[in-house]
RNA sequence: GUCCCCAUCGUCUAGAGGCCUAGGACACCUCCCUUUCACGGAGGCGACCGGGGUUCGAAUCCCCGUGGGGACGCCA
């Protein structure tokens, strides 16, 4: 049997990074067993659902590559299979009508609290041979139940958390159609699952508790029963649960702080899964690598700091026509044009090293192409009138080099030694006058990159200043 | 409250009864490289939640406890 997974969100939000874990090991398990990857938007709450959504999920997938073999189903145009199903359970005697009001269901459930009791539907409308129901209220449109066995267990292997058993004493009987005949979320994945043929159901363990009634319904319908993997949750930098309100942020979020999606999808691939010692692999590898053998149960906590190192990884990695394209663009993001020269390649090539996110890329470099705003106490520190007389020579022995790395190495060299200094001394104040700052690379480098004509006009003002 | 799940360095993890003096990675510290900062290299610090079993032998299996999480919607 060929393997068919599938990642179904629901569009109530953007594509956040527990989901995109969820997604990547859904593709990944397809992947690896030359099986199809499904995508299914379940967007059944209507009042929640939104199209905007839609489009943030997609676009999340996209940017991480995460493509998918069939779909995206939408489950709000399947309603008519959905009803067919209910139908058929209905006329079956497996769901039955109920017209308990909310006020009522919710008077039900306080008590149940109140006596210590899980709070579950009492089965006031549940025929039983024999039994009296209610009399039926007119005017009031009915919910649709499952009818779910009263008795028994319902077990499953899960491929992640092993064996779980749930006693059908704990289930209830849930609703499967809204009063308006829509059918609600465990009742539409039941179906999918189904007739979309998965085989491996690959989810967060916040379904663990809908698995046994989805069982249920299953079995109810006749339908094969596919293999369950309940993937932990993803907790927080700071070990606190992910929330729309507290750290939840959309994957695309990753791709404006400057990260590369190899970055991101390496770091969720080892977030709760692992291979050995492997840390730095490429999606190829983990499609071949991956199985649900290695997922940790536990939670497992973000962690930024190693995301950042990846990054750096990959970033020295990047092919070069990319990382330009890239970093151009955030560079005229914050307004700042990326001329001919320095060269941006050359650049890059000095820095990409150096940096751990995108934008710190582009904020390190952005010195070749506007002037620098001078660190004032770098400045102090280092633009002393003492070192005038030195940098007025070295300017003059620059001026009339040749510039290459060599000669101006050469003519630093020469400052240093001809005036008995450390190198830093003379490599400081450099530093300061053309980058602003005391932190680059090796301020000859810098200086080739950033030319002769520039390099001296940087310096000049400082020298008159000084004077 | 009830049910379900989880538990190895600060964090992500390796670990399928002896290979464990518990390995790797991030972070942190030290040193080296060095022209500052990074990068890189070499070291270091650092963990089996507690208690009972089972066993010749337990991080690993079982039970209890503790702690954490999830679920209990006409949400998904």
């Amino acid at each position: 049997m060929t393997v068919r997974t599938r990642f179904a969100p629901s569009p109530t939000g953007f594509l956040h990074i527990g989901g995109a874990r969820t997604a990547l090991f859904s593709w990944a398990y397809a992947r690896k067993h030359a099986g199809q990857f499904i995508l299914r938007i379940e967007d059944t709450d209507v009042a929640r659902s939104t199209p905007e959504a839609v489009q943030a999920i997609l676009d999340g997938m996209n940017w991480l590559g995460l493509n998918w073999d069939e779909g995206p189903f939408y489950q709000m145009q399947r309603m008519d299979r959905y009803k067919e199903m209910i139908q058929k359970l209905l006329d079956e005697g497996k769901a039955y009508h109920c017209y308990a009001s909310r006020e009522e269901l919710d008077a039900m459930r306080e008590q149940q609290m109140a006596q210590g009791i899980k709070p579950r539907y009492d089965g006031r409308w549940r025929p039983e041979p024999g039994k009296q129901l209610p009399p039926v209220p007119a005017g009031i449109p009915p919910v649709m139940r499952f009818r779910n066995p009263l008795t028994g267990n319902v077990s499953w292997d899960d491929l992640v958390k092993g064996h779980i058993t749930v006693s059908n004493e704990e289930l209830d009987d849930l609703i499967i159609a809204r009063a308006d005949g829509t059918p609600t979320y465990n009742f539409c994945v039941v179906v999918d699952d189904w007739e979309m043929g998965i085989t491996q159901v690959i989810r967060g363990d916040d379904h663990v508790n809908n698995t046994p009634r989805q069982i249920n319904m299953l079995e109810a319908l006749g339908a094969n029963i596919p293999q369950y993997a309940h993937l932990s949750m993803i907790l927080g930098d700071d070990g606190q649960k992910l929330s729309k309100r507290h750290g939840a942020v959309s994957v695309m979020q990753y791709h404006e702080d400057g990260y590369l999606p190899e970055a991101v999808l390496n770091y969720l691939a080892r977030l709760g899964w692992s291979h050995g010692n492997e840390e730095i692999f490429t999606m190829d590898q983990f499609c071949q690598w991956f199985d649900l053998d290695h997922i940790t149960p536990s939670a497992a906590q973000f962690n930024t700091e190693k995301l950042n190192w990846l990054n750096a990884n990959y970033i020295k990695q990047a092919d070069m026509a990319e990382l330009v394209a890239d970093i151009t663009k955030r560079l005229a993001a914050i307004g700042v044009a990326v001329t001919t020269q320095p060269a941006l390649p050359d650049v890059l090539g000095l820095y990409r090293e150096r940096a751990s996110t995108l934008n710190a890329l582009a904020s390190s470099i952005i010195y070749f192409y506007q002037k620098p705003v001078v660190d004032a106490e770098a400045k102090q520190k280092h633009l002393t009138a003492e070192i005038l007389p030195v940098m007025h020579a070295l300017t003059q022995q620059l001026a009339a080099s040749d510039w290459t790395i060599d000669a101006i190495h050469g003519a630093i060299e020469y400052a240093v030694t001809s005036n008995a200094l450390k190198f830093p001394k003379v490599a400081m104040p450099l530093r300061v006058m053309l980058t602003g700052g005391t932190q680059s690379p090796s301020i000859d480098a810098v200086m080739v990159l950033l030319g002769k004509t520039e390099t001296l006009a940087r310096i000049q003002p400082f020298l008159a200043e000084l004077q």
